[in-house]
DNA sequence: TTGAAAGCGCTAACAC
DNA sequence: GTGTTAGCGCTTTCAA
């Protein structure tokens, strides 16, 4: 056919009837369920492929009643939504996508503006939804389980029935601790984000239980919770030195960086007058120097196995509520 | 209605029947198109809202033979992705969309890999794209023009005929050279990263213009260009340095980043040692120590006005070939 | 092994 | 102003 005349939309039916068959045996064809003569199977899937034909979606989606897209619902947060480790983790779904027939619609929640998830949910423009990350009391986690969507949540939740994908904060975190007290360090000061976040309360705890393990008893005038803003992190950054700490620990790489160039401003060198220990490091954060010592998880695993887990439980598969995910503890020159 | 006996899935045959009316009736009022009685209409639109029908977009985007998604393709490349830049382009489409019946699904294109744009062309799950940034001999745009699906980019191209939203950049970086001669640097150096990337060239093309605008000629030995990684990147700024540079000027924030962290590991003072300004700038170098002086441009503008252009485009207006948003000059204390 | 026909939920001529 | 009907492209009984 020539290319000028050549259909743009090519439809089964065009098949059907340019082979001489029905659109029901070129629809087996395609799909490969019910029985159909290898001959006739082979005609169709080679006129095809000459051809470019290229299923329609809506069709499908229609008579499957599918759509055969997710949702990624990414923070909305202004102090949160850049941070590599959502793009990581992004990555991680995309690629994993790439197997499948699934594509990936975005959303954007916040902690109070859950609108754009609501809207493709109701809209039903997904088989299924992944949380990113996880709040305390959280309007999304609740939303989607009133809807009978499927989804998956990054990160852990008190809700119950949700499946989550998450890394094993409080242990790492614990371990982490543990190690940095080992190391010499006996005034560790620990300086995090909001407490509205699951992940922050079980690094608090962990960094908690480490401190016992190892006799130490907890002292909150060395913790320094909910910093919201740069200036927040930096200050008290600043009085955790005051404070005598000879350790800070950041919760996150965002703490980090901002606790950094507090020091940087003030002139507080690192691990010179403070050291610093941080229990999530980004790129970005890698060749700082000195290198910062780090617990580290692998953002785009968690994307892959959350996406992977979700597509499981849209195609019925019965999967864990709760799937655990490593983590590394990185000794660098900082701590 | 009881709660739970409620159906998950009404449909306008439902509303029709419980209403006595027919689906064109229903479908009439919900659409707002063709004439219909007022009493009707209301009717109609108080059962569904309290019966909470969602209109299904499968079936919808049959008949109308539109699938009521966009593409937003962002760069698969390890050392770009993950770029704020990119995240606030994106919040820019995100906020656009909201306004509309728009969602959003993702591609990741890279240089050599657009298979997944190519999918999600190619299964029509779209009515138009938009590209996140434009390369030099791009297969992506070059695929779009082929595929005869609605796309703009952001940035510029010499490709014919494709809708371009874009900063003005060879303005803005010849002035804000020119600004900077004018402060008495003498000897400006170039630091830059990949010249497939369109952008680059024009932002190298404008500090040229910016050089000779102020009567000096340019020095090939004081540009450092297609600087891939971030050892590359430091070791072009340390260069610059020997070869006599009183202020680098870097081709972005990506760029700024690492020759700043590079300076800071050799003790190379900003601005004492050497001047350091930006084409761009994000977030996190923001906070700097000292403040970086930077010719500033807004992402987020150019995620809203792309996404708007590519609607209107999907709509069936005329759009110009070129929209060019503005930037602006941030002289701070770094040169 | 293949086909006819109905149906997924919605839209849009074309009647009345 | 409202209803009838056909149709968007694909899947899936049910027959043959």
């Amino acid at each position: 056919m020539d290319k000028n005349t050549e259909k743009t939309n090519i439809t089964i039916g065009d098949v059907a009837e340019a082979l001489g068959i029905s659109k029901t045996t070129v629809s087996r064809a395609i799909s490969g369920k019910g029985r159909i003569g290898e001959a006739t199977r082979q005609r169709v899937l080679e006129y095809i492929k000459e051809n470019n034909y290229k299923p329609n979606p809506m069709a499908k989606g229609l008579a499957d009643q599918k759509t055969y897209n997710i949702c990624w619902a990414v923070p909305g947060d202004y102090n949160v939504y850049d941070l590599p480790f959502f793009q990581r983790c992004m990555a991680g779904v995309i690629e994993e996508t790439q197997q499948t027939n699934y594509d990936i619609l975005l959303a954007q929640v916040s902690e109070n503006d859950i609108s754009s998830l609501e809207r493709i949910v109701n809209n039903k423009k997904v088989d299924g939804v992944i949380l990113s990350r996880t709040l305390v009391d959280d309007k999304s986690i609740k939303f989607m389980k009133e809807s009978g969507v499927s989804f998956v949540v990054i990160g852990s939740t008190q809700e119950s029935g949700v499946i989550q994908i998450d890394n094993d904060h409080i242990t790492g975190c614990r371990e982490f601790t543990s190690k940095l007290v080992e190391k010499g360090n006996k005034k560790l000061a620990l300086v995090g984000g909001q407490m509205n976040h699951v992940v922050n309360i079980t690094r608090k705890n962990g960094f908690i239980e480490g401190l016992k393990m190892n006799g130490i008893t907890p002292d909150p005038n060395l913790m320094f919770l909910d910093n919201a803003t740069s200036k927040e992190v930096g200050d008290a950054a600043m009085k955790a030195v005051k404070a005598g700490a000879d350790c800070i620990v950041c919760m996150d790489d965002r703490i980090s960086y901002n606790a950094i160039m507090r020091f940087r401003k003030e002139d507080i060198s690192i691990p010179g007058v403070v050291k610093l220990a941080s229990f999530y490091n980004s790129d970005f954060l890698s060749n700082n120097q000195p290198a910062i010592t780090t617990l580290q998880y692998d953002p785009k695993e968690l994307g892959i196995i959350a996406c992977r887990t979700l597509l499981k439980i849209i195609g019925g598969e019965q999967v864990d509520t709760k799937i655990n995910l490593g983590y590394e503890m990185l000794m660098k020159g900082s701590a």
